[in-house]
DNA sequence: GCTTGAAATTTTAGGCTTGAAATAAATACC
DNA sequence: GGTATTTATTTCAAGCCTAAAATTTCAAGC
Protein backbone atom coordinates (compact mmCIF):
# COMPACT_ATOMS: atom_id res chain seq x y z
CA UNK A 1 0.00 0.00 0.00
CA UNK A 2 2.98 2.49 0.43
CA UNK A 3 4.03 1.72 -2.92
CA UNK A 4 -0.01 3.08 -4.28
CA UNK A 5 0.70 5.69 -2.40
CA UNK A 6 3.75 6.72 -3.54
CA UNK A 7 2.97 6.16 -7.12
CA UNK A 8 0.30 8.00 -6.87
CA UNK A 9 2.19 10.90 -5.07
CA UNK A 10 4.15 10.88 -8.56
CA UNK A 11 1.38 10.50 -11.46
CA UNK A 12 0.18 13.82 -9.35
CA UNK A 13 3.67 15.46 -9.52
CA UNK A 14 3.76 14.01 -13.34
CA UNK A 15 0.11 15.78 -14.28
CA UNK A 16 1.17 18.77 -13.16
CA UNK A 17 4.40 18.74 -15.43
CA UNK A 18 2.06 17.99 -18.21
CA UNK A 19 -0.15 20.68 -17.34
CA UNK A 20 2.80 23.27 -17.16
CA UNK A 21 3.80 22.15 -20.41
CA UNK A 22 0.24 21.88 -21.53
CA UNK A 23 -0.38 25.69 -21.21
CA UNK A 24 3.28 26.77 -22.00
CA UNK A 25 2.73 25.19 -25.66
CA UNK A 26 -0.70 26.51 -25.85
CA UNK A 27 -0.36 29.61 -24.72
CA UNK A 28 3.03 30.07 -27.54
CA UNK A 29 0.72 29.21 -30.32
CA UNK A 30 -2.37 31.59 -29.31
CA UNK A 31 0.56 34.61 -28.93
CA UNK A 32 1.56 33.38 -32.51
CA UNK A 33 -2.02 33.61 -33.79
CA UNK A 34 -2.52 36.90 -32.00
CA UNK A 35 0.72 38.26 -33.46
CA UNK A 36 -0.29 37.12 -36.40
CA UNK A 37 -3.83 38.67 -36.29
CA UNK A 38 -2.20 42.27 -35.59
CA UNK A 39 0.29 42.18 -37.83
CA UNK A 40 -0.97 40.73 -41.40
CA UNK A 41 -4.69 41.99 -40.71
CA UNK A 42 -5.03 44.64 -38.35
CA UNK A 43 -7.02 42.80 -35.91
CA UNK A 44 -7.29 40.95 -32.21
CA UNK A 45 -8.27 37.61 -31.04
CA UNK A 46 -11.12 38.76 -29.37
CA UNK A 47 -12.62 40.30 -32.25
CA UNK A 48 -12.19 36.79 -34.58
CA UNK A 49 -13.59 34.88 -31.96
CA UNK A 50 -16.49 36.91 -32.50
CA UNK A 51 -16.70 37.13 -36.21
CA UNK A 52 -15.88 33.66 -36.05
CA UNK A 53 -19.38 32.29 -33.81
CA UNK A 54 -21.87 34.71 -36.39
CA UNK A 55 -19.84 33.04 -39.20
CA UNK A 56 -21.22 30.05 -37.90
CA UNK A 57 -25.26 31.52 -37.86
CA UNK A 58 -25.86 33.37 -40.88
CA UNK A 59 -28.92 34.23 -39.15
CA UNK A 60 -27.26 35.99 -36.58
CA UNK A 61 -27.11 35.70 -32.44
CA UNK A 62 -28.39 37.82 -29.66
CA UNK A 63 -26.41 39.62 -27.55
CA UNK A 64 -26.17 37.13 -24.83
CA UNK A 65 -26.48 34.09 -26.89
CA UNK A 66 -23.21 35.53 -28.16
CA UNK A 67 -21.78 35.70 -24.98
CA UNK A 68 -22.77 32.54 -23.57
CA UNK A 69 -21.37 30.15 -26.82
CA UNK A 70 -18.07 32.31 -26.46
CA UNK A 71 -18.29 32.14 -22.54
CA UNK A 72 -17.46 35.52 -21.95
CA UNK A 73 -19.45 38.08 -19.94
CA UNK A 74 -22.02 40.00 -21.66
CA UNK A 75 -20.58 43.37 -21.57
CA UNK A 76 -17.42 42.54 -23.34
CA UNK A 77 -19.51 41.22 -26.17
CA UNK A 78 -21.17 44.42 -26.45
CA UNK A 79 -17.80 46.44 -26.76
CA UNK A 80 -16.56 44.29 -28.99
CA UNK A 81 -19.84 44.29 -30.99
CA UNK A 82 -19.71 48.08 -30.90
CA UNK A 83 -16.01 48.05 -32.63
CA UNK A 84 -17.35 45.71 -35.26
CA UNK A 85 -20.27 47.53 -35.61
CA UNK A 86 -18.66 50.78 -36.41
CA UNK A 87 -16.58 49.51 -38.62
CA UNK A 88 -19.43 48.00 -41.00
CA UNK A 89 -18.66 44.06 -40.36
CA UNK A 90 -21.43 43.68 -38.07
CA UNK A 91 -25.13 44.80 -37.73
CA UNK A 92 -27.89 45.25 -34.98
CA UNK A 93 -30.88 44.05 -36.01
CA UNK A 94 -33.91 44.24 -33.82
CA UNK A 95 -36.05 41.24 -32.86
CA UNK A 96 -38.98 41.25 -34.01
CA UNK A 97 -41.45 40.94 -30.86
CA UNK A 98 -39.06 41.71 -28.03
CA UNK A 99 -37.88 45.50 -28.11
CA UNK A 100 -35.02 44.02 -25.83
CA UNK A 101 -33.36 41.78 -27.44
CA UNK A 102 -31.02 42.10 -30.46
CA UNK A 103 -29.03 40.03 -33.02
CA UNK A 104 -25.56 40.52 -34.30
CA UNK A 105 -25.18 39.25 -37.69
CA UNK A 106 -22.23 39.32 -40.31
CA UNK A 107 -22.48 42.14 -42.87
CA UNK A 108 -21.17 41.08 -46.40
CA UNK A 109 -18.81 43.07 -45.78
CA UNK A 110 -18.18 40.98 -42.43
CA UNK A 111 -18.40 37.94 -44.00
CA UNK A 112 -15.89 38.50 -46.70
CA UNK A 113 -13.43 39.47 -43.90
CA UNK A 114 -14.03 36.79 -41.89
CA UNK A 115 -13.77 34.07 -44.50
CA UNK A 116 -10.27 35.92 -45.45
CA UNK A 117 -9.28 35.38 -41.64
CA UNK A 118 -9.93 31.92 -41.43
CA UNK A 119 -8.40 30.54 -44.55
CA UNK A 120 -5.49 32.08 -43.15
CA UNK A 121 -5.99 30.95 -39.63
CA UNK A 122 -6.22 27.28 -40.86
CA UNK A 123 -2.83 27.82 -42.38
CA UNK A 124 -1.39 28.89 -39.50
CA UNK A 125 -2.87 26.37 -37.03
CA UNK A 126 -1.56 23.74 -39.20
CA UNK A 127 1.92 24.88 -39.74
CA UNK A 128 2.24 25.57 -35.64
CA UNK A 129 1.53 21.27 -35.64
CA UNK A 130 3.38 20.17 -38.17
CA UNK A 131 4.29 16.99 -37.03
CA UNK A 132 1.03 15.59 -35.45
CA UNK A 133 -0.68 12.66 -37.56
CA UNK A 134 -4.35 11.76 -37.68
CA UNK A 135 -2.85 9.05 -35.14
CA UNK A 136 -1.76 12.00 -32.35
CA UNK A 137 -4.65 13.76 -33.25
CA UNK A 138 -6.94 10.75 -32.35
CA UNK A 139 -5.71 9.93 -29.12
CA UNK A 140 -5.40 13.35 -27.70
CA UNK A 141 -8.72 13.76 -28.77
CA UNK A 142 -9.85 11.57 -26.61
CA UNK A 143 -8.41 12.65 -23.81
CA UNK A 144 -9.25 16.12 -23.80
CA UNK A 145 -13.28 14.57 -24.41
CA UNK A 146 -12.63 13.59 -20.79
CA UNK A 147 -11.40 16.57 -19.94
CA UNK A 148 -14.34 18.70 -21.25
CA UNK A 149 -16.96 15.98 -20.04
CA UNK A 150 -15.62 16.76 -17.04
CA UNK A 151 -16.29 20.55 -17.68
CA UNK A 152 -19.75 20.16 -18.89
CA UNK A 153 -20.69 18.17 -15.76
CA UNK A 154 -19.40 20.83 -13.45
CA UNK A 155 -21.73 23.89 -15.53
CA UNK A 156 -24.86 21.70 -15.31
CA UNK A 157 -23.59 21.18 -11.59
CA UNK A 158 -23.64 24.48 -11.22
CA UNK A 159 -26.65 25.68 -12.54
CA UNK A 160 -29.01 27.47 -10.40
CA UNK B 1 -1.57 12.85 -56.06
CA UNK B 2 -4.82 13.69 -55.66
CA UNK B 3 -5.18 11.63 -53.06
CA UNK B 4 -2.22 13.01 -51.23
CA UNK B 5 -3.41 16.57 -51.59
CA UNK B 6 -6.74 15.53 -50.24
CA UNK B 7 -5.49 13.86 -47.30
CA UNK B 8 -3.35 17.06 -46.88
CA UNK B 9 -6.46 19.00 -46.99
CA UNK B 10 -8.36 16.89 -44.33
CA UNK B 11 -5.58 16.32 -42.03
CA UNK B 12 -5.73 20.58 -42.24
CA UNK B 13 -8.59 20.34 -41.04
CA UNK B 14 -8.45 17.88 -38.54
CA UNK B 15 -5.58 19.98 -36.93
CA UNK B 16 -7.72 22.48 -36.72
CA UNK B 17 -10.76 20.75 -34.86
CA UNK B 18 -8.29 19.27 -32.55
CA UNK B 19 -6.76 23.19 -31.88
CA UNK B 20 -10.01 24.53 -30.79
CA UNK B 21 -10.83 22.14 -28.88
CA UNK B 22 -7.18 21.68 -27.36
CA UNK B 23 -8.37 25.58 -26.43
CA UNK B 24 -11.90 25.29 -25.29
CA UNK B 25 -10.49 22.29 -22.83
CA UNK B 26 -7.02 24.38 -21.92
CA UNK B 27 -9.66 27.64 -21.17
CA UNK B 28 -12.20 25.42 -19.18
CA UNK B 29 -9.16 24.45 -16.93
CA UNK B 30 -7.84 28.11 -16.75
CA UNK B 31 -11.04 29.22 -15.84
CA UNK B 32 -11.40 26.63 -13.10
CA UNK B 33 -7.56 27.48 -11.32
CA UNK B 34 -8.57 31.27 -11.54
CA UNK B 35 -11.74 30.28 -10.24
CA UNK B 36 -10.43 28.87 -6.84
CA UNK B 37 -7.23 31.34 -6.69
CA UNK B 38 -10.08 33.70 -6.49
CA UNK B 39 -12.68 32.30 -4.28
CA UNK B 40 -10.57 30.19 -1.59
CA UNK B 41 -7.42 32.23 -1.48
CA UNK B 42 -8.42 35.29 -2.83
CA UNK B 43 -5.86 35.88 -5.09
CA UNK B 44 -5.02 36.17 -9.12
CA UNK B 45 -3.05 33.57 -11.52
CA UNK B 46 -1.06 36.13 -12.37
CA UNK B 47 0.35 36.76 -8.83
CA UNK B 48 0.22 33.13 -7.89
CA UNK B 49 2.56 33.22 -11.50
CA UNK B 50 5.44 35.62 -10.03
CA UNK B 51 5.02 34.21 -6.68
CA UNK B 52 5.74 30.43 -8.43
CA UNK B 53 9.11 32.06 -10.07
CA UNK B 54 10.23 33.84 -7.45
CA UNK B 55 9.85 30.70 -5.39
CA UNK B 56 12.53 28.80 -8.08
CA UNK B 57 14.59 31.45 -7.57
CA UNK B 58 15.43 32.17 -3.69
CA UNK B 59 17.84 34.37 -4.52
CA UNK B 60 15.21 36.74 -6.60
CA UNK B 61 15.11 37.58 -9.63
CA UNK B 62 15.54 40.66 -11.51
CA UNK B 63 12.24 42.56 -13.22
CA UNK B 64 13.48 42.00 -16.57
CA UNK B 65 14.78 38.69 -16.21
CA UNK B 66 10.79 37.90 -14.02
CA UNK B 67 9.48 39.44 -17.39
CA UNK B 68 11.26 37.01 -19.65
CA UNK B 69 10.71 34.03 -17.58
CA UNK B 70 6.59 34.50 -17.15
CA UNK B 71 6.83 36.21 -21.35
CA UNK B 72 4.85 38.66 -20.19
CA UNK B 73 5.82 42.79 -20.54
CA UNK B 74 7.93 44.47 -18.17
CA UNK B 75 5.78 46.83 -17.23
CA UNK B 76 3.03 44.41 -16.32
CA UNK B 77 5.38 43.16 -13.85
CA UNK B 78 5.76 46.17 -12.52
CA UNK B 79 2.37 46.55 -11.94
CA UNK B 80 1.91 42.82 -10.04
CA UNK B 81 5.37 43.26 -8.12
CA UNK B 82 3.82 46.62 -6.61
CA UNK B 83 0.83 45.12 -5.45
CA UNK B 84 2.47 42.06 -3.94
CA UNK B 85 5.06 44.23 -2.10
CA UNK B 86 2.05 46.76 -0.57
CA UNK B 87 1.03 43.23 0.97
CA UNK B 88 4.24 41.94 2.78
CA UNK B 89 4.62 39.16 -0.11
CA UNK B 90 7.53 40.12 -1.91
CA UNK B 91 10.48 42.70 -1.19
CA UNK B 92 12.57 44.31 -3.72
CA UNK B 93 16.19 44.49 -3.34
CA UNK B 94 18.59 46.79 -4.48
CA UNK B 95 21.63 44.93 -6.91
CA UNK B 96 24.86 45.88 -5.41
CA UNK B 97 27.03 47.81 -8.21
CA UNK B 98 24.01 48.66 -10.55
CA UNK B 99 21.49 51.25 -9.42
CA UNK B 100 19.55 50.63 -12.32
CA UNK B 101 18.60 47.29 -10.93
CA UNK B 102 16.39 45.47 -8.56
CA UNK B 103 15.67 41.94 -7.85
CA UNK B 104 12.21 40.68 -6.32
CA UNK B 105 12.53 38.19 -3.39
CA UNK B 106 9.41 36.62 -1.59
CA UNK B 107 9.47 37.36 1.53
CA UNK B 108 9.22 34.34 4.53
CA UNK B 109 5.33 35.20 4.31
CA UNK B 110 5.69 35.56 0.95
CA UNK B 111 6.96 31.92 0.40
CA UNK B 112 4.75 30.44 3.51
CA UNK B 113 1.78 32.00 1.10
CA UNK B 114 2.89 30.09 -1.70
CA UNK B 115 3.82 27.16 -0.80
CA UNK B 116 -0.28 27.02 0.74
CA UNK B 117 -1.07 27.87 -2.56
CA UNK B 118 0.72 25.93 -4.43
CA UNK B 119 -0.25 22.37 -2.46
CA UNK B 120 -3.76 23.76 -4.04
CA UNK B 121 -3.00 24.16 -7.08
CA UNK B 122 -1.01 20.72 -7.71
CA UNK B 123 -4.35 19.03 -5.86
CA UNK B 124 -6.68 21.01 -8.64
CA UNK B 125 -4.68 20.03 -11.31
CA UNK B 126 -4.56 16.26 -10.57
CA UNK B 127 -8.40 16.37 -9.93
CA UNK B 128 -9.02 18.43 -13.46
CA UNK B 129 -6.39 15.41 -15.33
CA UNK B 130 -8.33 12.82 -13.72
CA UNK B 131 -8.33 9.74 -15.74
CA UNK B 132 -4.99 10.98 -17.72
CA UNK B 133 -2.41 7.90 -16.96
CA UNK B 134 1.52 8.24 -16.87
CA UNK B 135 1.17 6.50 -20.23
CA UNK B 136 -1.17 9.03 -21.54
CA UNK B 137 1.20 11.87 -20.18
CA UNK B 138 4.13 10.39 -21.70
CA UNK B 139 2.65 9.93 -25.19
CA UNK B 140 0.99 13.90 -24.84
CA UNK B 141 4.49 15.78 -23.80
CA UNK B 142 6.50 14.37 -26.84
CA UNK B 143 3.96 15.70 -29.13
CA UNK B 144 4.20 18.90 -27.10
CA UNK B 145 7.80 18.74 -27.45
CA UNK B 146 7.60 19.25 -30.93
CA UNK B 147 5.32 22.04 -30.73
CA UNK B 148 7.90 23.74 -27.92
CA UNK B 149 10.84 23.10 -29.79
CA UNK B 150 9.33 25.20 -32.64
CA UNK B 151 8.41 28.16 -30.73
CA UNK B 152 11.83 28.08 -29.32
CA UNK B 153 13.53 27.85 -32.63
CA UNK B 154 11.27 31.27 -33.53
CA UNK B 155 12.29 32.82 -30.75
CA UNK B 156 15.81 32.59 -31.58
CA UNK B 157 15.09 33.59 -35.10
CA UNK B 158 13.38 36.42 -34.31
CA UNK B 159 16.47 37.82 -31.58
CA UNK B 160 17.84 40.46 -33.13
C1' DG C 1 -54.63 47.78 -15.48
C1' DC C 2 -50.93 47.13 -11.67
C1' DT C 3 -47.39 45.03 -9.58
C1' DT C 4 -43.74 41.91 -9.23
C1' DG C 5 -40.20 39.27 -10.89
C1' DA C 6 -37.49 37.69 -14.74
C1' DA C 7 -34.84 38.56 -18.93
C1' DA C 8 -31.75 41.19 -22.35
C1' DT C 9 -28.69 44.42 -22.54
C1' DT C 10 -25.59 48.26 -21.35
C1' DT C 11 -22.88 50.79 -18.07
C1' DT C 12 -19.41 51.07 -14.61
C1' DA C 13 -15.39 50.30 -11.67
C1' DG C 14 -11.38 47.91 -11.39
C1' DG C 15 -7.67 44.60 -12.64
C1' DC C 16 -4.68 42.65 -16.40
C1' DT C 17 -2.08 43.18 -20.56
C1' DT C 18 0.51 45.26 -24.18
C1' DG C 19 3.61 48.34 -26.89
C1' DA C 20 5.63 52.53 -26.80
C1' DA C 21 7.50 56.57 -24.53
C1' DA C 22 10.10 58.34 -20.71
C1' DT C 23 13.76 58.11 -17.14
C1' DA C 24 17.88 56.93 -15.25
C1' DA C 25 22.11 54.54 -15.00
C1' DA C 26 25.79 51.81 -17.03
C1' DT C 27 28.96 50.96 -20.85
C1' DA C 28 31.62 51.84 -25.04
C1' DC C 29 34.04 54.59 -27.90
C1' DC C 30 36.80 58.22 -29.13
C1' DG D 1 36.56 63.34 -19.94
C1' DG D 2 32.53 63.62 -23.15
C1' DT D 3 29.19 61.71 -26.18
C1' DA D 4 26.41 57.97 -27.86
C1' DT D 5 24.44 53.62 -27.22
C1' DT D 6 22.54 50.14 -24.52
C1' DT D 7 20.21 48.35 -20.50
C1' DA D 8 16.79 48.27 -16.51
C1' DT D 9 12.86 49.91 -15.16
C1' DT D 10 8.60 52.63 -14.79
C1' DT D 11 4.89 55.29 -16.75
C1' DC D 12 1.27 55.83 -20.00
C1' DA D 13 -2.63 55.13 -23.25
C1' DA D 14 -5.62 51.94 -24.94
C1' DG D 15 -7.90 47.46 -25.34
C1' DC D 16 -9.76 43.35 -23.00
C1' DC D 17 -12.15 41.19 -19.31
C1' DT D 18 -15.10 40.50 -15.28
C1' DA D 19 -18.69 41.01 -11.75
C1' DA D 20 -22.06 43.87 -10.25
C1' DA D 21 -25.34 47.67 -10.77
C1' DA D 22 -28.58 50.01 -13.65
C1' DT D 23 -31.95 50.27 -17.42
C1' DT D 24 -35.47 48.78 -20.24
C1' DT D 25 -38.78 45.50 -21.59
C1' DC D 26 -41.51 41.38 -21.10
C1' DA D 27 -44.62 38.11 -18.75
C1' DA D 28 -47.50 36.40 -14.93
C1' DG D 29 -50.69 36.86 -11.48
C1' DC D 30 -54.12 39.27 -9.46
Amino acid sequence: MAETAAKQEALSKTRLRLWLKLLKSVNGIEAEIRRNLRDQHGTTLPRFDVMSALARFPDGLKMSELSTFLKVSNGNVTGIVDKLTEEGLVLRVAVPGDRRAQVARLTPKGKAAFEELAANHETWIDELLEGWSADDIAALSTRLDLVLKRQSQEESGNAK
